[in-house]
RNA sequence: GCCACGGUAGUGUAGCCUGGUCAGCACAAGGGACUGUGGAUCCCUUAGCCCGAGUUCAAAUCUCGGCCGUGGCCCCA
């Protein structure tokens, strides 16, 4: 009998893997350089702990189960929340700004789609402790950096405030589970419900129109700003938060980051506060988004002291289609870089002894199919391997025969200078 | 949750419309020709009709359902 994947779930084949793992040193190498440590939490959690403040689209799709105690647990949606779970019980006391990263799976039971996964990967980081434009503002830039690092070339970064809605309604006396409902039907860009819901809650033909207005606010940043301005009057706590926004976008000024402000952002996770963004590839249609981020309130939530937060995920699968969309070249590992090869049984145990002296550095196979020289040459040649060592009647004299595959060229050499010569011609 | 198209060895495919040869081919893999030398040739071997029901004397082929895949809508990463 045998047994398909499960649906959404993908396996990976080593040609494929090699060129993951490379993307994802990369972007190891860049949070490293930005002062970033890495954690990591558990694939599952407490039912509770997603459901907090996911909101309700998160929910619809969350793989949850009860283990043999009895005891409710997901499959973790997003790592935002595990890592400020893990924050918060172990972390709070921790010089500030404390600064995570991660890379796991995350897994969410929707329909599968180019782009889009049951079991698929996120790479992020969490800024926690600094609440200043300048902190939001490198969050955004080290998203940015990565991006350009990696080579990708098509992709646009749109920057929004759910914090100016959110305290526009919480003026108005909207309670915080109703701005999470409303901010969801945003993200849904269903106006017509918007505009019932917020008739529900007893918001004047003004105010839902200014509501309209500020969501389709999109494009360059003194146009959008003036505009939003003017929109919102004198509703002092919106003004501040749109303040706010205005003094990261100041501070994004030395980053050198380009984007387009979006006003209409809302995200689908409710624990968004005031900044937030996303990065789109354009290129891949529907799933086009690559990233999303912004600042985020859940050490409360989670039972801990408040602290500014922000942080971002990327979603790893999106990035590796977006860059081969691009034409952006990999490299992936390079394999096996030498091959040993007895010329028979007896010469084997010496092979062995080669073999685990050039381990020491070097990626080394041996021949274990106790094939004929000329099947195993043929093994080595069709998989690339630069470098074959012949074990055989030359061991009596200390030495072997160094074949270099591509040109064909092959020398006696003695067994104790072989892996300072392999390291030198190899250039590795 | 909705819609369209698809599913034949490990991979790529022929056959399906017009049911009826042991389901054909190529590549890959393992072995041999060839007991110390690869990218060549020849031979052999391994290996397949997604699952289930129905129609029929007979189903890879027709019908229905399921599963899975690809893509679109919606939503997210």
């Amino acid at each position: 009998m045998r047994y398909s994947r499960p649906r959404g779930t993908r396996d990976f084949l080593p040609g494929e893997m090699a060129l993951r793992r490379a993307v994802e040193q990369k972007m190891r190498s860049v949070f490293i350089r930005y002062g970033y440590t890495e954690v990591a939490t558990p694939t599952f959690e407490h039912l509770e702990l997603i459901t907090a403040k996911s909101g309700e689209e998160i929910l619809a799709h969350l793989y949850h189960f009860k283990d043999k105690g009895g005891r409710d647990l997901a499959l973790r949606p997003e790592l935002t929340a595990p890592v400020m779970r893990l924050y918060v019980n172990q972390l709070q006391n921790s010089p500030k700004p404390l600064r995570l990263y991660y890379f796991g799976n995350c897994f969410r039971y929707e329909r599968p789609q180019a782009g889009r996964y049951r079991e698929f990967w996120q790479a992020g980081v969490e800024l926690i402790g600094p609440a200043s434009p300048e902190a939001q503002a490198e969050v955004i830039a080290l998203a940015e950096a990565v991006l350009r690092e990696l080579g990708l070339r098509n992709y646009e970064l749109h920057i929004g405030s759910v914090g100016v809605l959110r305290k526009f309604l919480a003026e108005r006396g909207v309670a915080e589970e109703e701005q999470c409902r409303i901010m969801g039907i945003i993200d849904k860009g269903d106006r017509e419900l918007l505009e019932e819901e917020l008739l529900k809650l007893g918001l004047s033909q003004e105010e839902r129109s200014t509501i309209a207005g500020v969501l389709e606010l999109t494009g360059g940043r003194d146009a959008v700003l003036s505009k939003a301005r003017e929109l919102l009057g004198e509703r002092r706590a919106a003004l501040e938060e749109l303040l706010s926004l205005e003094e990261i976008l100041d501070a994004l000024e030395s980053f050198g980051v380009k984007y387009s402000l979006n006003l209409g952002i809302a995200r689908g996770l409710d624990y968004y506060t005031g900044m937030v963004f996303e990065i789109y590839a354009p290129k891949l249609g529907a799933e086009k988004q690559i990233c999303g981020g912004g600042s985020y309130s859940l050490a409360e939530t989670f039972g801990g002291k408040p602290v500014a937060t922000s942080g971002f995920a990327f979603g790893f699968d999106r990035i590796m289609l977006a860059l081969q969309k691009d034409g952006v070249e990999l490299r992936g590992d390079e394999g096996v870089q030498v091959m040993v090869i007895p010329f028979g049984e007896e010469y084997l145990p010496k092979a062995v002894e080669i073999a685990s002296a050039l381990r020491r550095s070097l990626a080394c196979e041996l021949e274990v199919m106790r094939r004929r020289v000329k099947r195993a040459l043929s093994y080595a040649s069709s998989k690339g391997v630069p470098f074959v060592v012949l074990v055989g009647e030359e061991t009596a004299r200390g030495r072997v025969l160094l074949k270099h595959m591509r040109s064909g060229e092959q020398r006696e050499v003695e067994i104790d200078r072989l892996e300072e010569l392999l390291l030198e011609e190899a250039g590795v």
